[in-house]
DNA sequence: AAGTGGTCTAGACCACCCA
DNA sequence: GGGTGGTCTAGACCACTTC
């Protein structure tokens, strides 16, 4: 009992990370190396903050955050188990250059259009603008192995960034948003699918009517401005979605 | 400034419902209905302590559940403030049943098949139980005004929940395990497309090839137990996937 | 320099689960 | 009844932002 006991967890406080952080990654760690295995039950708390001679707020704050990320499930009563595996990530705000190179496709993206035009009214809903005002259009076409994968056409504010053709050929819109200073902090998805146009199909590919997955996207930064506003087209047979949920206690 | 302070907040203590609770309800409550416009900053959390009776952590554990769910923003050295709306809710493990309720849909289900039958290869690896082991079987048609929408096709464990199929026609899944005692705690789930095969389109009303919006998920309890699997087709003219992503700080 | 949120402490009592 | 997590207090010091 009590597997946390085996584990030679300790803190730095001449660290300037957070205490409740050092140990909470210690503890992420443990699980995913297998320290501590699915269902076992963590010691209880106060033993632990006694061990590692913190308070109990603290070691309740590592626990809390593993939690939230679903690796933990606290019961009253009972205790702290490691969830059954399988929970991997919760879902993230993707970026399907991320998505691909995570699995080792070395994307390569082409920009066929990088511009600055006036809004339609569509566009200047999503990123709330006035209409006919300037925004920046990008589109772009995503490759990996040769083949396309997606065709991406994106609408943003002018004045947020610098949008270089280089940079966006060599990295995804994402990162260049952050780099710039942008702190991201929420998006409007809707995911659907509709078939082919001739064009859309002769861009990817497909035949005229071949079913598509589409993505439509808004990002918000976290003064609640929207910064990018995304119409994006998918191979279905290349592309999916996948992703993990948490349900909210 | 200091919008909270034309607030009349209160708290109980009589109440059961934990103080960080009420106070974070009423927050919420200023903010979808106007008492709290977006952008505006909190006062500092110590003074909003010390009017309402409450310790500065019990204050900041109201604040942080708003911030965790999109509401607020909170910065060092600045204040917490109201983010710029457009955000509503984040993700959650969506039910079709609710999702066409909510929008005032009056969802129809129609149960095809509800049996019990051995797992196949597939069913077997996403349950985690033995292949060839008896698992249920659903398959339902989900209609809105007559029209079909989506075909779902649903493998449960046995053992876990009776499965009338009176009650499968009157409500959703979810529901159905959550009144059973099951705490839902994640799932897994991949979005895709693919164009209709001959048999799904008669039953779903629509043209052979037709795209279709797919979806697979498993469910996991909050002991890491698999306690469903689902192969869902949607028509995409009817059913898109709509919803919000916060992006983890 | 002043004000904010971020972290941390050392206690306390309660509600719930299980034997 | 004993052990667990859930909530709460009244302080303290620090890091960061803004002026």
């Amino acid at each position: 009992m009590d597997p946390t006991r085996s584990l030679d967890l300790r803190v730095d406080r001449s660290s300037p990370v957070p205490l409740y952080f050092q140990l909470s990654q210690q503890l992420e760690a443990a699980i995913e190396h297998g320290g501590l295995t699915p269902g076992s039950l963590l010691g209880n708390e106060i033993e632990l903050a006694a061990r590692l001679g913190l308070s109990r707020p603290t070691v309740r704050q590592a626990i809390q955050s593993l939690v939230d990320k679903g690796l933990l499930v606290r019961r009253r009563g009972v205790g702290t188990q490691v969830v059954h595996s399988q929970v991997k990530r919760p879902l993230e705000l993707s970026s399907l250059y991320d998505d691909l190179e995570a699995a080792g496709q070395r994307p390569a993206t082409k920009v066929l259009v990088n511009t600055v035009l006036p809004a339609s009214a569509a566009v200047a809903v999503a990123l709330g603008v006035p209409e006919g005002g300037d925004v920046h259009r990008v589109e772009r076409l995503r490759l990996a192995h040769g083949e396309p994968m997606a065709y991406l056409v994106n609408h943003l504010p002018t004045g947020l960034l610098d949008l270089d053709t280089e940079q966006l050929e060599a990295t995804g819109l994402y990162r260049l948003m952050r780099s710039a200073g942008i702190t991201l902090h929420s998006a409007r998805q809707s995911i659907g699918a509709r078939a082919a146009t001739a064009g859309e199909a002769e861009r990817l590919k497909e035949t005229e009517g071949a079913p598509l997955l589409t993505m439509q996207r808004t990002t918000f930064d976290d003064t609640g401005r929207a910064v990018e506003f995304g119409d994006h087209i998918y191979r279905p047979t290349r592309y999916s979605f996948e992703f993990q949920l948490l349900v909210r206690p």
